[in-house]
DNA sequence: GCTTAACTTTGATCAGGATCAAAACAAGAT
DNA sequence: ATCTTGTTTTGATCCTGATCAAAGTTAAGC
């Protein structure tokens, strides 16, 4: 067991080594009940888990992207979170996921099986710590995006994501971001609306009238060049010097 | 410092215990910075902290009700949380606030230093793991509020709010909610499109919808009587055996 | 009692975003 | 190429909740 150690400078947000801790195990080692550590791939639309659903694993994304989200039974859905590389999927000492988790793109999760990670942070308090800052930090920013949700226009809605989306990025390859850069959108319209709580109609039209504003630039339908990311963050309602979305 | 404990029976959800622990402090020993932990009263209205501030201390609501919100610079705000007795106030590991709080009765907090309170998380892992649980619960309440703003009419978002303030006035007196049960609504029209992204006058007009379709009573303007939990559930648009929200 | 101020209700009108519908576009598969 | 399927854009219309305005209610203070 001591190899798997809590290391908070082998990655910056999680409390899991992403690396070679152990072996990658192969897929089929899921069976194996004695596995503490594994990896687990999915495929573009895939679901990685129900709500209700029992969970026997907690994990963290390696990478790829997935959403977190509720449906209504009418059919309406909200997402509730964007998963993103060295992010955390999981509730120790809970039985049942509370929301659906689906991959958008391939995704590549670092699973650990329940039990055993309940008696690592048992041993390690560190990793209890590091995974309250991180649920903290979660906190914050569901509770961000309630005003986004409560309080916005459809406009800084959009503007709003498209920030997020941006810092996510920039973070993600460990470099500030800056006018000029670009990423690609890793969400469809649909998601995007899902995310928003609009309708894909809206998102699209705003999406355009950004463009025809030159808060944006598109490349194709993903890729978003933003010139000017002070404009961009104006059009989100936020006080410039607002807390960071993570 | 082995006068503050924690002892998990000693009130259902909070890491702190309320009881003479250490006799009650006046308030002016706020000042003293020997004071490790000591209760604070606020007057109806009167802020607690502001998002931004400095916060020298965690604390635990004992009485009262305080609002968690966000206020955009034109005016906009949208509530984030409903800090009623027992629920958690605090950060440790961080030094600003991330939100305003405000008291909306009268209030009672108590207090603890936050470094002493660092201090002893470290040496009481469980105080730590509790905190933890109560975080991820919070957490999941705010992604399923997210539903109700996102995606909810206004009529299924003032159901949602009277079903959970239903819910919580019940487990503040320590029973389960029943049909006939009545409560306080401790929120103004105002606060309460606040919580729902909402205007007042949407608001009053919901309830008043509400009332003459039976699936409230009011005596005055505040105190609310359900007839029907069932009746009141299914407004709110949530299944039946929707996760309790807390 | 009256006054005042905060809160709440009700009414009339407006507008932002939803809904319904159809066309345009893109990427694979055959 | 053509077909298929999923995604995105655009257009026309509708409706929910916002906005503007005014009156009603309540409780506290003098």
């Amino acid at each position: 067991m001591n190899d798997i150690s809590f290391n908070s400078r082998d990655c910056g947000n999680c409390p899991i080594r992403h690396r070679a801790v152990c072996a990658r195990c192969q897929p089929d080692e899921l069976e194996r009940l004695d596995a503490i550590k594994y990896y687990r791939t999915f495929e573009a639309g895939q679901p990685v888990i129900w709500s209700g659903d029992p969970m026997e694993f907690v994990s963290s994304v390696v990478s790829g992207i997935a959403t977190l989200s509720q449906t209504m039974e009418d059919g309406r859905t909200q997402m509730v979170g964007l998963l993103l590389p060295s992010d955390f999927i999981g509730r120790p000492g809970r039985d049942a996921a509370p929301f659906d988790v689906v991959a958008v793109t391939d995704l590549t999760l670092c699973c650990f099986r329940k039990k055993p990670f309940e008696d690592m942070m048992e041993r390690t308090p560190a990793i209890g710590t590091r995974l309250l800052q991180m649920t903290l930090d979660e906190l914050d920013s569901a509770r961000e995006w309630m005003l986004v949700l409560g309080r916005k226009t459809a406009r800084e809605k959009i503007a709003s994501l498209l920030a997020i989306l941006a810092r996510r990025d920039a973070s993600l390859h460990m470099k500030p971001p800056r006018d000029g850069m670009s990423f690609e959108l890793p969400l469809t319209r649909e998601s995007m609306a899902d995310y928003l709580g609009l309708t894909l109609e809206t998102v699209s039209r705003q999406v355009s009238a950004l463009k025809k504003s030159g808060v944006i630039e598109l490349q194709g339908k993903r890729r978003v060049v933003i010139p000017n990311l002070q404009a961009l963050i104006t059009e989100t309602g936020d006080d410039m010097d607002g807390a960071p979305i993570t």
